[in-house]
DNA sequence: AGTAATTATAAGAATCATTATCATATGCAT
DNA sequence: ATGCATATGATAATGATTCTTATAATTACT
């Protein structure tokens, strides 16, 4: 149940909205474009805009619903916040994406941070590289 | 002097790429988005087109001369490869962008790659927040 | 140096991702 | 149910980058 969530946030309830949650929150459909949110729900036979999408996923992001990361590759990926922090690890082959946190690594950050009397407000890491998928691998 | 490097890249020594090359030599010329190098040479008198720009960058990038980051905002960001691998810290206020090379974390990043049976050919950890400066220190 | 063959250039058109406009449709408090 | 504020979808507009093409510059070979 989500529709707490979007008048928690200031936002009517209406079908586009929904429709983004619901398909976010399926465990497979992690990390999508603006583009791929559409055209899934295009094929469900749902009546959407891609306007509207990148609209609502803009909004999510302002509420702190999903997150909006730059992978390679020039389009948005968003994801849906559950809460706990992790980086990204992005096969360039087949395009997996396999989720981490390393709190060495966290806790570093803040101490390079602190060094060059920088705070932090977010950051990005991302790892690229072949998978452990056989097509992946080899080359 | 660079013109040993294009020629050992395979690529002609031309005007736009010379000054292309010594514009980012220059020491307060380090990530700098395509706009930048383009805009600086027409303010140096030199007759160039952005589109050369973004194609030499291109080629430098292939050529391994320089590299490509993607700081958010967009717009591309390219530095010349002087050889040490390093990471950004990059102020969201006034833009400064600070380099940094932690050992901990690039061996930790191999160790996560290797337990999940990832290969990683390259890697992008940006640290985004406000740097020292008066101005950027409030809020 | 002179010339040919090759490759690069500038300008503008084209493309891709994303955002803005606007007339219509919908959600929600009354 | 009604009215108003907000949201939507279609399309135009934008910003970054790439493609196209006719012209120009560089290299290889005399
Ligand atoms: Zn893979
Ligand atoms: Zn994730
Ligand atoms: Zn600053
Ligand atoms: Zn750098």
């Amino acid at each position: 149940m989500e529709t707490a969530d979007l008048k928690k946030a200031g936002l009517k309830v209406t079908l586009p909205r929904m429709k983004i949650l619901e398909f976010l929150e399926v465990g497979n459909h992690r990390h999508q474009t603006a583009e791929d949110i559409y055209k899934a729900l295009l094929d469900a036979g749902e009546e959407i805009g891609l306007a509207t999408v990148y609209r609502v996923l803009t909004q999510f992001e302002t509420a702190g619903l999903v997150n909006r990361h730059h992978f390679e590759g020039g389009q948005a990926v968003f994801e849906l916040n559950q809460g706990g922090h992790h980086d990204h690890m992005v096969c360039v082959k087949c395009g997996r994406v396999v989720e981490f946190m390393d709190q060495v690594i966290e806790d570093r950050q803040k101490q390079i941070a602190r060094d060059n009397g920088f705070e932090i407000t977010e950051h990005s890491l991302i790892l690229y590289g072949h998978c452990s998928s056989p097509e992946c691998k080899k080359s």
